[in-house]
DNA sequence: AACGTTCTTTGCGGAAAACGCAAAACGCGG
DNA sequence: CCGCGTTTTGCGTTTTCCGCAAAGAACGTT
């Protein structure tokens, strides 16, 4: 568990030494080129000081590699997105995505009458919604209109209008939902909250 | 220039928390998967504390995305090698890999009378050498046998067994040579180093 | 609308790490 | 053996980190 980690961590700091020997460059024209101080790039390298963030980034540049060809990571990422489902008012989401930009899906449930007797609430926020529902009957509250999606059927909309989701009958409703894209900002309560919102 | 690694080490903590928002997971949850403290998760995304590397790893794991995806360093990587020529005891080496692990590439430039009157000095480290004669006739001396590669002719061996190269007659000689990956292990300069040779 | 629960932020003081500088140590070639 | 370029290290000061626990916010419920 953590004894991978420190083994990465541990490995960083010779592993940039030898990237650095193997281009012929020396401490002191990488902290020109980095302006980071050469008794930090020595300890960095030995191991005496800690790989920051701030290092790295400068580091990755001067050599032209990503941060994790750098430090030498495992990239043992399962290519499979095993889904960790959560609750939010009653409501099941399932993230489909795992990479933090671009695109987002998520398959969404709802339980029987879970809304039932509620009262629609819209939220509006950043980005495009598109989605299709799987089974059941989806009720939506899109600015003024207020429709039904059956099973198979899609809608596409700019989440700038409030909008809401809920039961359309005392059936449960799965339905996918995809969300994009416009300047990059990110669907992710019911409320919208600024700061959820600022790098994508 | 310094400018924009501060734009992605300050983008760092608001990143993480959408991530983690979108993947509705609360600070309590993910400092269980990841060992770390819910005050320094709360610090970290708030950015009032520095993304090191032994907390972006562990997360990283938890988040099963590369570290370079957590943090959004923009993926500018130019796909051409722009190769950085250095000397090395008058010989001129041109590294045509980047990537710090797995084969290594280079051009070995030997000017015309390089090692004219000197003593053949072998030394030997870890790996396998595999080497193309561009211009010129190499000398190559290699365990017990001393020969000479002609323009066109090739050459594979182990390195553990003590090598040197030279110029055969008063011409320059050009050579490819490509390093590889017996353990991981790293040809670097004529001289083996024991930490050089670390972690690959 | 007030409540209780859960989640998140923040203040604190001691402990640890980082900082740049400059001197020392090292490596290598002459 | 000397000299130069490179790298390491000692030092005192300054900054950051640390976990804890209390305070604060958000949310769903009564």
């Amino acid at each position: 568990m953590s004894d991978d980690v420190d083994a990465v961590l541990a490995a960083v700091g010779p592993r940039l030494r030898a990237l650095r020997r193997r281009r012929g460059v020396t401490l002191t024209a990488l902290a020109e080129t980095t302006g980071i101080p050469v008794s930090t790039l020595s300890r960095l390298e030995s191991g005496h000081r800690k790989p920051g963030l701030e290092l790295l980034l400068p580091l990755a540049r001067a050599y032209q590699v990503p941060v994790d060809e750098l430090i030498g990571a495992p990239a043992d990422l399962d290519p499979r997105v095993r889904p960790q489902p959560f609750t939010r008012n009653g409501m099941t989401v399932v993230p489909l995505t795992r990479k933090p930009g671009g695109l987002q899906a998520y398959k969404h449930i709802l339980p029987a009458g879970l809304t039932e007797g509620r009262e629609p609430d819209p939220r509006s926020h950043e980005g495009y919604h598109w989605l299709y529902v799987l089974r059941g009957r989806l009720r939506v509250v899109l600015g003024e209109k207020d429709f039904v999606l059956a099973e198979g059927e899609a809608a596409e909309f700019d989440t700038h209008l409030p909008h809401w989701f809920g039961n359309a009958d005392d059936h449960h409703v799965e339905f996918f939902s995809i969300l994009g894209s416009q300047g990059e900002r990110v669907h992710i309560k019911a409320r919208f909250r600024p700061d959820d919102d600022r790098a994508l």
